[in-house]
RNA sequence: GGAGAGAUGGCCGAGUGGUCGAAGGCGUACGCCUGGAGAGCGUAUGACGAGCAAAACUCGUCCGUGGGUUCAAAUCCCACUCUCUCCGCCA
């Protein structure tokens, strides 16, 4: 949520905002007609409320003094006025709904610090590291090798789920677990504290971290009981403090492994192969809360910790600074990182950090007590570290030998007790 | 699923119709005391919204949520949610 404040006093800022992440303006005004409506209307109805309440004690000292026939009449005068606040309380109510649910379609203002840019195409890629191996052999793509050695087995998930899911046997099976149990462990070791967590979570906690009302059609929904399945630990990790005031000191640094779900609505031609896009898929998330004035280093250390599993597995990257066009709805800033794809040939989107600053903590009211003893709201940040998934299928394609065979990462070994595969 | 108990400020906890936004305590801030710290003493300390250039100012709202009764609700009535205890079922 963006602050109507900001929104009131400097629409302009708000304007280009929209500008910038090529979107309309006709939500911003609306949001700053029904902004001036509502304050009109409070000010009728706060002023006829504060009549009632003066003439309320003035019965009640009337009362005490048993003067009857004087409190007799005020009664008559403050039902009248009881029943005219009535009427314009209903008034100023609705206005201040419409307001709200509009306010929740307002994406976040993208910080100064993101490039501008239309699409994709102007992301800046900051930094790389590693270099994409040149074998000598044709590197099989995943998706041919999973079915080959029979270690990834897409007809049989298609048979319980559909198209989109996948069956992990053997030992990929214990390879993707031992990523997690690896990255948990890494995180763990640089003071991020080990959540496990619901998968489910009820409407408001998805309206708290911004993934609804907007994107409903991209969720999982359990409809006897309106709830949803999570498409990123993200959201029940954030909205874990929703309505609290944090105490202690900030930074607080979590990470939580999660089962993802998302129904990929309207990315039907994409990664039909393979399983770089399914609709359940494993992921560790990092999420910090931090002071505001500190949220931008943090965001350069969240992303420098998932690079770090990146760095640990020995595969290639790149960081990339997306551009205005393409940050999420709820994104002030974010880099992605991309791992190195053979079967691709390209690098592919492994993790996303974020800075989303206020906005989540104000959908959510999570805040601190500031130094000035002031309660403000924290920032929010997150960051995959990493899909596990991708991860898995950056293994095979970059750690595949000429025999067919994968090399088990280094840091990998002791959690799987062999050092080859396949 | 059945029965009961409860939900009040950052926390604990009093308060059953009219100066109650709410006693008391803890915590926090400042001051005194001290070589320094602690203890002790004193003072202050809810949130949100609107008005204003701004406010230490004024007004409004808020005692789980939503309705209702009343001139007036933390307090009375109804519904719901959540938590706890017990019973049943179950991984």
């Amino acid at each position: 949520m963006v602050d109507i404040r900001l929104i009131r006093e400097n629409p302009e800022l708000v304007r280009k905002a929209l500008e910038n992440r090529q979107m309309g303006q006709e939500l911003l005004e609306e949001i700053l007609q029904l902004d001036a409506q509502r304050r009109e209307a409070l000010q009728i109805v706060e002023q006829k409320k504060a009549e009632r309440n003066s003439i309320s004690s003035e019965i009640a000292r009337a009362k005490a003094s048993k003067d009857n026939s004087r409190a007799q009449s005020l009664m008559d005068r403050a039902k009248e006025i009881s029943s005219e606040v009535k009427e314009l309380d209903v008034r100023t109510s609705q206005i201040e709904e419409e307001l709200r649910q509009k306010m929740l379609y307002l994406p976040n203002i993208p910080s100064e610090k993101t490039p501008v840019g239309r699409s994709e195409s102007d992301n800046i890629v900051v930094r790389t590291w590693g270099e994409p191996g040149k074998p000598a052999f044709e590197v099989k793509p995943h998706w041919d090798f999973g079915p080959e050695t029979g270690l990834i087995d897409f007809e049989r998930a298609a048979k319980l789920s559909g198209a989109r899911f996948v069956i992990l046997r053997k030992d990929l099976a214990r390879l993707e677990r031992a990523i997690m149990n690896f990255m948990l462990d890494l995180h763990h070791s640089k003071g991020y504290e080990e959540v496990a967590l619901p998968f489910m979570v009820k409407r408001e906690t998805m309206l708290a971290t911004g993934q609804l009302p907007k994107f409903e059609e991209e969720a999982y929904r359990i409809e006897p009981d309106d709830m949803f399945m999570i498409p990123t630990a993200e959201v029940p990790l954030v909205a874990q403090h929703g309505e609290e005031i944090i105490d202690g000191e900030l930074p607080r640094k979590y990470t939580a492994y999660s089962a993802c779900f998302r129904r990929e609505a309207g990315s039907y031609g994409k990664d039909v192969r393979g399983m770089i896009r399914v609709h359940q898929f494993d992921k560790v998330e990092l999420v910090w809360f931090t002071h505001p004035d500190f949220s931008y280093d943090a965001l350069e250390q969240l992303t420098a910790d998932a690079e770090d599993v990146l760095r640990k597995l020995k595969l290639p990257y790149r960081v990339v600074a997306l551009c205005t066009g393409d940050i999420g709805f709820a994104s002030a800033k974010t880099y992605d990182l991309e791992v190195w794809l053979p079967s691709y040939n390209t690098y592919r989107e492994i993790s996303s950090c974020s800075n989303v600053e206020d906005f989540q903590a104000r959908r959510a009211n999570i805040r601190f007590r500031d130094i000035d003893n002031k309660l403000k709201f924290v920032h929010c940040l997150n960051g995959s570290g990493l899909a596990v998934g991708r991860t898995l299928v950056a293994i095979i394609e970059n750690y595949q030998r000429e025999d067919g065979r994968i090399d088990v990462p280094e840091v990998l070994v002791p959690y799987m007790g062999q050092e080859v595969i396949g």
